[in-house]
DNA sequence: CGGCTTTGACCGGCGC
DNA sequence: GCGCCGGTCAAAGCCG
């Protein structure tokens, strides 16, 4: 059983994002407005998959107590944030590996919420992926902390081109 | 056989 | 204190 904090940032994940500079404040709640993509690639790569893009926030930083079994100094603070998209797929294909660990269904919602974490042991990231139940077209995602680690699909897209850039780099480099 | 999903059990927080 | 509820665990099963 693994006791890992939320570790510093270090590499600057594609999709990390600040809950406060996404949205507006919520007032009220639960019609707060969404500014800003937190997919700026998905934009190009993924919108006819993803469909109508409908995000909406949920809620920003909360206080994690959930994986507190014992004591009382696990307390952390996560950052969280939610969009929803319109989409036939309950689950994103956003570059990263998730497992799932869990399923519940919760009140006053006719789909189950479904639990992933991401595969990296390294990484804490978790997500939630609902369906909303007055809207069933539409998939609400919440994604809880930040990647600390690129996204392999992005880096395996990314491999020719690192590749020929080493190669271009180190021609430059050769002697006359 | 390894990685992943499924699913019931379990646990802690919270409201009454 | 008790029960509800959301989140997590972990064993079993599935699949490529």
């Amino acid at each position: 059983m693994e006791e890992q904090q939320t570790p510093p940032p270090q590499v600057a994940p594609p999709f990390l994002v600040d809950s406060n500079d996404l949205f507006a404040p919520p007032n009220p709640p639960q019609t707060s407005q969404f500014i800003q993509n937190p997919f700026p690639e998905m934009d190009q790569n993924q919108r006819q998959v993803l469909g109508n893009f409908v995000p909406k926030i949920e809620e920003e930083c909360k206080v994690d107590s959930s994986r507190n079994k014992k004591g009382n100094s696990g307390r952390r603070k996560t950052q969280r944030f939610a969009f929803q998209t319109r989409s036939e797929e309950d689950i994103l294909d956003d570059g990263y590996r998730w497992r799932k660990y869990g399923q519940k269904s919760v009140k006053n919602s006719s789909f189950p919420r479904s639990y992933y974490r991401c595969t990296r042991h390294t990484c804490t990231v978790k997500k939630q992926v609902e369906r909303l139940s007055k809207d069933s077209s539409i998939v609400m995602t919440t994604y809880e902390g930040t990647h600390n680690h690129p996204s392999e699909k992005l880096m395996h897209s990314l491999t020719p081109l690192l590749k020929q850039i080493h190669f271009i780099t180190s021609a430059n480099n050769l002697p006359l």
